[in-house]
DNA sequence: AGTATGACGTCTC
DNA sequence: AGAGACGCCATAC
């Protein structure tokens, strides 16, 4: 186990921090980190979370709102389900009002 | 030790 | 405007 602080540990950080019923984005994420090209590895890292069952992964998707990682979890479903659970509608394996349920990190540092 | 790949996003042609 | 390639860090083989 490494405790280091590497951008994974950075990711989970930020995960833990999104507000229930609210969505984000690997860019998001990626661009408060100060990496705007790292979107790959905040996805990346969502899979080495599976160290960490804090981490909502399934409130990350991609900048389109969709579920392209549903496909990792346990069930190609249970993304959507826990979506849904908060309040969040999926369609076609897509986010409603996803800019409505939009959530960034960002918006921690303009409050704070 | 080096190569290949990965839950994305942006740039370039 | 559409399609293709690159980049980032880390893990796996």
């Amino acid at each position: 186990m490494k405790a280091k602080e590497n951008y994974f540990d950075l990711v989970y950080q930020v995960v833990k921090l999104i507000p229930k019923g609210r969505v984000t984005s690997y860019g998001a994420i990626a661009n408060y980190l100060g990496l705007k090209s790292g979107a790959r590895m905040v996805g990346y890292a969502m899979n080495a979370s599976h160290t960490d069952a804090e981490v909502p992964a399934h409130r990350v998707v991609n900048r389109k709102g969709l579920l392209t990682g549903k496909h990792h979890f346990p069930t190609p479903t249970l993304m959507q389900e826990l979506l849904a659970a908060e309040g969040v509608m999926v369609e076609n394996d897509q986010i409603i009002n996803f800019e409505e349920h939009f959530w960034d990190p960002i918006l921690l540092d303009k409050e704070t």
